[in-house]
DNA sequence: GTGATTTGACCCCC
DNA sequence: GGGGGTCAAATCAC
């Protein structure tokens, strides 16, 4: 067992060390101007799926369920992640194999499921299945006037309404607004409860695929504009979507409360996250990912976790500099170290949750100034892994 | 003119 | 077969 416990390890390092390499000509691709958007996104297509295959040999050997109604409790707003095989929010082995299927798709598609289906519709069907799903309960003030849940940093495009069996309330469909540019699979379900109105269930499915870095939003659209109608969930970090987090923040800050009564008690190895109820915090403390299509990659190593707003997505942070020393460094380490770069870069190339959620990182301990490239951390990491075979 | 929303219809899954 | 999710044409808003 531990032989075999070995082998996999190996093969974990072996395909996040082709991450890596992938993610290493996307930097050469993003600072070159003859770079075509085609040939990025193919790069990040590859990584994608080089990280999904270590995330399902992950989930083959740490799988960690958070339990049920798996929430996140700070100021009120419970979020619930859901088990992506089970439509029933029963809890969660966060960790999707889905791939972004529109990357490779054709972005002039209008209908970006129906042609992908067309293509391999036993692997809509299972994306369908496996689309991490995770809700939020999201109270709005009465009085606002606001008939759907609350700006979220991202923009959604409303593409269908419909009558819920049961339900006082029709169910609002959105998706991402870069889904044809980008083809982001983000969607939100909007659901006004039947008991209080002023409370809207938001169900996201799917992670941001988008960059949304080819098209920056201006700089100031959240700050300016908190209650524009752009609304989702928080998967990367671009530039646009760090001011993003502000809006998210504020947003939560506002309306939002996260309930996390159920969460320690079901695994308490899970780094948690300490949504605060005031904005003191830099916005790019939140573990929002590093979109590998943007070099603009910021925010300190500050204690990683992960916001309601982000879940389904990393929470890892990852400093410019240490993505670069990723990219620039020789595969001449410790098989150790190495691993805990690649994990580092892992986690920087991924908006999975899974890789995050399945370590036991809540058996390490955090410090403020604590950095991913840290090789102890990652042979702590190392030695866990091997313990749970 | 362009992009977003509405809404009836269609498709898929249970 | 029914319900939920999505599509896409029509309509609306800017």
């Amino acid at each position: 067992m531990e032989h075999s416990a070995d082998r996999e390890l190996k093969n974990l390092i072996k395909e996040l060390m082709l991450g890596r390499e992938f993610a290493k000509q996307l930097q050469v691709h993003i600072n070159a101007p003859y770079s075509s958007h085609d040939s990025r996104e193919l790069l990040v297509h590859k990584i994608l799926n080089s990280y999904e295959k270590v995330l399902n040999m992950l989930k083959g050997n740490a799988t960690v369920g958070l339990g049920e109604g798996e929430t996140q409790h700070n100021t009120g707003t419970t979020i619930t992640m859901s088990e992506p095989h089970s439509h029933q929010n029963t809890g969660l082995t966060i960790g999707t194999s889905e791939s972004p299927r529109s990357l490779t798709g054709s972005p002039h598609s209008e209908d970006s499921d129906r042609e992908f289906r067309d293509q391999d519709p036993t692997d809509v069907s299972r994306k369908r299945k496996t689309m991490p799903r995770w809700t939020k309960h999201v109270q709005v003030s009465p009085g606002t006037g606001l008939e759907g849940p609350l700006e979220d940093g991202f923009s959604w495009r409303k593409y269908g309404q419909k009558d819920i069996l049961g339900a006082k309330y029709p169910r609002g469909y959105y998706r991402c607004t870069h889904r044809h540019v980008q083809g982001c699979l983000a969607t939100k379900q909007v659901q006004r409860s039947d008991e209080d109105p002023t409370v809207f269930e938001v169900t996201y499915r799917g992670r941001h695929t988008c960059t949304q870095g080819s098209e920056p939003n201006p700089p100031s659209a959240l700050a300016e504009k908190p209650e524009s109608g752009s609304q989702g969930n928080n998967q990367q970090i671009t530039s646009q979507q760090q001011q993003n987090q502000q809006g998210i923040l504020l947003s939560f800050q506002r309306d939002l409360k996260v309930n996390t009564t159920d969460l320690d008690s079901h695994n308490q190895h899970f780094t948690t996250f300490d949504f605060p109820s005031t904005s003191t915090t830099k916005p790019e403390t939140y573990a929002f990912l590093p979109s590998l299509t943007s070099n603009n990659f910021t925010g300190d190593l500050s204690p990683p976790f992960m916001t309601p707003a982000t879940s389904g997505s990393n929470y890892f942070s990852v400093s410019p500099s240490h993505i670069s020393s990723y990219a620039g460094n020789q595969i001449s380490n410790t098989s150790e170290s190495e691993f805990a770069n690649l994990i580092s870069a892992a986690t920087s190339a991924t908006n999975s949750p899974t890789v995050a959620l399945e370590f036991p990182l809540g058996q390490m301990e955090f410090d403020p100034n604590f950095t991913f490239d840290n090789s102890g951390f990652f042979s702590e990491l190392s030695q866990i892994y091997k313990t749970k075979k």
